[in-house]
DNA sequence: AGTATAATAGACCGGTTGGTCTAGTCAAGC
DNA sequence: GCTTGACTAGACCAACCGGTCTATTATACT
């Protein structure tokens, strides 16, 4: 082993950013191969299909987002509420600068895979799913910390995390439909205003 | 004319059942001929192309919700705030009715689209952002009197309105990736907590 | 009755899809 | 030097894609 090719990261990377670009069905594994100058044999030994390579990017993305920017934004040393602040701005100027480069808004590689896959893919919209029950925990524990400071009033903090997930996502698909990262800048900050009771029991 | 025939309203009807249940690309010409029991030559002399036919789907969908339960919901006989709970009640008894039928939650068709398309067919994505807006109105609407009858603290009731339909998309977006309409039932009603205060110019 | 036209039927088209298969290259271990 | 197994190359495949085309039928108008 350690032949040192980077093949199979090549694939990968084009994968990812053809499929966040434009959709899964989209985009071909042609044309994946084309693009990443590689050929059908090579892709399918690393890849034994197209649904493999789709949970490859899923977690591909998925660890850079945990070691990348949202981990900045909930960073422990920032306050709670302020992380979420910061969360939502790194979402809008990721945005903006993908269309500057691009000419369109790709939107979150996860909601667009979801809406797209899920009724058709057992398998992964299991994985998407657990990508934004992670999402969810960050959200939760900036809430819980939130919380005990006494920046925020007690309230069910797992659902209301998940809320805002959720918000998040919706602001995304509203953006992208709308092909303005502006939509991320003016209704994100709101997100600090959803709010979910306690003991709505289940 | 008026030679009375439903041809073109199988599948319009085909259509919109399997782009709302899987997706626009998953779902082929050949397929929703099949399944609306026409033939090729049929559909292509009701539809000149399959674009064509998504935009008859979007506008076939946003007709029956504006005159469905959108229009229940948002009944200006009811008080503004409680027809928010009411179209979240909507959504969620759908979404249980269609996962009960089909196994499988399937989304909003307007979101699913527009996540799918918007990056590669301006018209579509203008479209469904046409149909967007005209749902941000709804709210927009209800927002406005429930702000003039005091129920509502003043606020920036556009930007809010907006903000409700991205929730409300998010929400639908979390519940499907979850499969489950539950999603919907607990995380819904906090739309009515989202705020977005006046003057933040622009 | 005759004609124009709307509607239906389905063979057909070039191109593309995800995926397979065989042949061959390359570096490491013995 | 020979073998082994990871890797690359690319021809090939059946199935399917959106769309076109011609032929035929059914209906409305004159």
């Amino acid at each position: 082993m350690s032949i040192e090719t980077d093949t199979k990261d090549r694939i990968l990377a084009t994968a990812r950013e053809l499929f966040h670009g434009r959709s899964y069905a989209d985009v071909g594994i042609k044309e994946i191969c084309t693009l990443a100058k590689v050929q059908k044999g090579s892709f399918y030994h690393f890849f034994p299909s197209k649904q493999e390579l789709a949970m490859a990017v899923i977690d591909d993305m998925s660890d850079d987002w945990a070691h990348g920017f949202v981990a900045e934004a909930f960073d422990e040393a920032l306050p709670p509420i302020e992380r979420l602040d910061y969360m939502v701005d790194a979402v809008y100027y990721w945005q903006k600068a993908a269309k500057n480069a691009e000419g369109r808004m790709p939107g979150c590689l996860f909601g667009n895979l979801a809406l797209e896959v899920s009724t058709r893919d057992e398998v992964l919209r299991a994985r998407l799913n657990a990508v934004f029950e992670k999402a969810s925990a960050r959200f939760h524990e900036a809430l819980e910390q939130a919380v005990e400071l006494g920046e925020m009033p007690p309230l069910d903090t797992a659902a209301t995390a998940t809320a805002m997930l959720a918000y998040l996502e919706g602001v995304i698909l509203l953006a992208k439909t709308r092909n303005d990262p502006d939509v991320v800048r003016i209704l994100g900050p709101a997100i600090k205003s959803i709010r979910i009771e306690q003991r709505h029991q289940n």
